[in-house]
RNA sequence: GGUGCCUUAGCUCAGUUGGUAGAGCAAUGGACUGAAAAUCCAUGUGUCCCUGGUUCGAUUCCUGGAGGCACCA
């Protein structure tokens, strides 16, 4: 038999998790998760970890297995999660993959184009050069790297200029060139089952969960994280708003709001991504899991 | 009961000296190759409370009504 990857998607707070879970009981193995922001161990509550009862009922990958202080990025994850999956692979035919980030799921799934390592400084200066010269400084720095990318890129996202002119400055070469968009040969089938509802109910259900996360101690969570909020794992929904709340600057209601209406629009976002993926087979939050079970041996 | 003010987008409110309307927020659609729970782009959805009148034309002016707020009884 091939091996296969069964990868769960679906937008925050839909119940991916506990099925991931009887996915994995069922199929007798492993979870590896792609949540980008389940890898920190210091972060918890407001990361809707899986509880230790959930852990305990399948072998997890990739669940608090980092620091926030750590430097980690996609391509760190491709990388060990093909590893893991090598291991895995050797006892196991199936794997269970779940996540909500996009990005990551495909990097596994599809692979990412192979870029060098850059200095890390490289990043510092360009942040600078955006602090003090604003964003056209980039742009007209990206014209003469890259015109390229230039002419396709969005100008006005910050993010993706850097990101473009650090492989630009870092490599020597234009960040265009690293670019060949072929899906990467994996030694796994995938398939991939998404979750889905009514905006409504996942609305409902964000705005339950947040309540949920206060109830449980976030609020207690993000208070001992202070120190750390200038960190890129602590740019997230549920941290931020709270800091701003230490800060003096929002009421606690005022954050807890904001929280449930920044999960809101991350769903939405999350939504996006995943409708590009045609081959999803869709199936309604509430759906049993061994319909899905059933429907994914008939694949086999 | 009387007087005054208010009623316009999901919310808060502008506005039209009479030519069927627009801000902020919310919301919606989208992009995405090592920051991705990040970052960025686009989009105004409407019995202008109801009724009758004046008018070529009323959301706007007038009559009556409904609801809300304030003050006086």
């Amino acid at each position: 038999m091939n091996e296969l990857l069964i990868s769960v998607i679906g937008p925050t707070a839909i119940g991916k998790t506990k099925l991931a879970i009887e996915l994995a009981k069922h199929f007798k193995t492993e979870i590896i998760s792609a949540d980008s922001r389940q890898f920190y161990k210091e972060m918890n509550i407001g990361t809707a970890v899986p509880a230790d009862d959930e852990l305990s009922q399948a072998p997890h990958h990739f669940i608090q297995h980092r620091s926030i202080q750590d430097d980690y990025s996609v391509g760190d994850f491709e990388r060990e999660a093909l590893n893991r999956l090598d291991t895995l692979y050797q006892k196991k035919d199936i794997v269970i993959m779940v996540g909500g980030s996009g990005l990551y799921i495909n990097a596994v799934t599809k692979g990412l184009d192979n870029f060098p390592k850059v200095n890390a400084e490289i990043r510092l200066e360009l942040n600078k050069r955006l602090d003090k010269n604003g964003i056209s400084s980039l742009q007209e720095l990206l014209k003469t790297e890259d015109f390229e990318y230039y002419k396709k890129v969005d100008l006005n996202n910050p993010h993706r200029l850097v990101r473009a002119l650090e492989i630009c400055i870092g490599t020597g070469r234009p960040y265009s060139s690293f670019l060949k968009s072929e899906k990467k040969k994996r030694r796994f089938k995938t398939i991939t089952i998404g979750l889905t509802a009514e905006r409504q109910t996942i609305y409902d259900r964000i705005n339950q969960r947040v309540g949920l996360m206060v109830s449980e101690g976030l609020i207690e969570e993000v208070r001992n994280l202070i120190d750390y909020q200038h960190l890129n794992a602590l740019q997230t929904v549920g941290y931020r708003e709270l800091f701003n709340y230490f800060k003096g600057d929002w009421s606690l209601e005022f954050a807890i709001s904001e929280i449930q209406k920044n999960t809101r629009r991350f769903a939405k976002r999350q939504m996006t991504w995943f409708k590009k993926n045609e081959q999803t087979l869709w199936y309604e939050f509430d759906t049993s899991s061994t319909q899905i079970q059933n429907d994914i041996e008939k694949l086999l």
